[in-house]
DNA sequence: GGTGACCTGATGCCCTTTCTTCATGATTTT
DNA sequence: AAAATCATGAAGAAAGGGCATCAGGTCACC
């Protein structure tokens, strides 16, 4: 199957009888061309149906008026909304954009990286995955002065921009919710300790708990891989607690929709029995019965922010010093914290 | 901010003194070059850090291993899967891939296609837009010999490959499903009656009536605009309606939601009052309460099969004689259809 | 002198931009 | 008043960007 011919500016020249750099000097409104030779051109462009090559205009220009973008998993409706933005506010000043998903694999996530700058993006949006423990990607990608920023998963040290949501406050958010509904035993699913916002998440934690007076207890905090059969683990493991907790805390949506389901399936009550809340929003917390409490994350509005700033140092209307903007969350809470006391 | 230097072949021809077609050769491994010379190259450039330029080389052999896919929505979980499966595949291949969202508007989508060819991608996926109603873009796209296909939301009559799911027959499962639980008073909400599935899954829901004996009643077709307040307004009429009916079967499964969050709140109970199903098996559908019957379309499925027959046509493994792909779908029955009668 | 191994030069892909050229009419000079 | 000079407007020629490839070219060796 083949591509069908593309108009060039050599052939309108041909046809006209003049030579290529007037065409191109007359598609670009050059004041140095005589106004009805420019306007025959034009014409003649449009009815020739003329496209100019952006590859050859990039290859010139060196610039490919194009961003990358690396995310973990498009499927997410968290990702998905960051992306959306991302698209539409790169549009809005003329840049397309490549995505690229890692599919939580760090092997993957390079691949990306070099197929991305082979084609000579201008610059990339990159949300690092959950296997990503080492940066010399990112490194690299930094001293090759490559620009880019990231967001949401981030890696703290690296002098690039970051975008994140003020993930510490969030869970501080969730957690203070569950102690003003009375809950003095609270557990916190965590996923992997090495993951930015498990981390993150405690401190909020953490800091809710300490204001009430209450000292951590390592036995309160279960780790998940985040698996649907590690999610359930931890379900069984809380049931069988002594003394049995009243809160619990989900590091993200999932686990918790994954625990109420496997709670509801053996009886158990939520907000009854326990206080359930998640973190980010999902659109499937809202629907869940009982409806899930939860701190909301804009995407969309993180997407915008990341490419808007990206595209501002990029074209010279940010400083290039990496700048960390941090989004606040909101405590969205629901049926699944009503807690009577 | 800048990005920094790409090292060229003509550097590193430079620093070893050979000429710039002599390491083009090295690196493709040509038969005709020296092995000792050969091993020099590409430890040099290796050395240097050199990644060709896929730009040039795109311009050079005008192809650029780059697909465009446009969807209505990144967001939607379905168009998501499709995406996923659309770059997993294409870059199994050695293609990348640029994606586009029209949002649901026919200008946009337009836009986008202009964008994509102006990108020189080599072919395009494109899944419509629900305000699609008149196809020149695509015609043009046809007769430039761009190679596309159409996924999902496609335009029956013109000719090139499509890949859909079997609407009518999964329509048909659904439909047939509510009558053995003993509906006999179905009602279809439909979207806007131009959509392609609104039509398709019209069809199906009429077969099965057709044979339980049951005539085609114009009262129990209700559209939505498939906005929450459109939704909404139907749930409401649905209850009004005289006699009433005993199953509901909504065209996508956001519609079923709105309509079931709707009736939980007023005390409506299913599937004791109404049997209800949806279409397209969304998360969400999984997690309300009562789940939610439905219809699985297995979206990463869909963007491998429509990448990969792209592909075969692309690569000259197929021929380009236009084909339609049906997939099937596959009910998931749940409680909020099992009626006791 | 022919052959084959190995390598170079030039050209093209398409567009932009700088440098040049050419013509015209105005201004200055003789 | 005629010739020389200049300014200006309009358009062409050519280079450059990185890569691939066709057509040569060089050299050693049989």
């Amino acid at each position: 199957m083949k591509k069908g011919h593309q108009v060039t500016m050599k052939e309108i020249a041909k046809k006209l009888g003049v030579s290529v750099s007037t065409i191109s000097r007359a598609l670009k409104d050059s004041p140095e061309l005589h106004p009805e030779t420019k306007r025959k051109i034009v014409e003649m462009a449009k009815e020739m149906n003329y496209q100019p090559n952006l590859l050859a205009q990039s290859l010139r220009i060196s610039r490919t008026k194009t961003l990358g973008v690396i995310v973990p998993e498009i499927t997410s409706h968290f990702f998905a909304s960051c992306i959306s933005g991302i698209q539409d506010h790169a549009n809005k000043r003329g840049y397309n954009v490549m995505i690229c998903q890692s599919n939580e694999s760090i092997d993957q996530e390079i691949a990306n990286i070099k197929t991305l700058v082979a084609s000579q993006v201008d610059a990339l949006l990159i949300s690092l995955s959950r296997e990503t423990n080492h940066y010399e990607h990112l490194y690299e990608l930094y001293s090759r002065e490559i620009p880019f920023v990231l967001f949401d998963r981030v890696h703290e040290e690296i002098p690039v921009s970051k975008v994140t949501f003020n993930d510490a406050g969030g869970a501080y958010q969730v957690t203070h919710h569950l102690l003003e509904m009375g809950c003095r035993n609270i557990v916190y699913v965590s996923g992997p300790e090495d993951l930015y916002i498990s981390k993150k998440r405690k401190e909020g934690y953490l800091k809710a708990l300490d204001e009430y007076g209450i000292k951590e207890n390592p036995e309160l905090i279960k780790i998940s891989d985040l698996t649907e059969e590690g999610n359930i683990r931890v379900a069984q493991e809380i049931l069988m607690m002594e003394p049995k907790p009243d809160g619990v805390f989900c590091m993200i949506d999932p686990v918790a929709v994954d625990v109420l389901t496997y709670w509801k399936s053996k009886g158990v009550k939520v907000p009854e029995e326990f206080a359930l809340a998640g973190f980010t929003n999902n659109p499937t917390s809202a629907v869940v019965e009982p409806p899930l409490t939860t701190v909301s994350q804009p995407g969309y509005e993180m997407g915008k922010l990341a490419v808007s700033h990206l595209l501002d140092q990029l074209d010279g209307l940010a400083s290039d010093d990496p700048i960390s903007i941090v989004l606040d969350t909101t405590l969205v809470p629901r049926k699944s914290s009503q807690k009577t006391i």
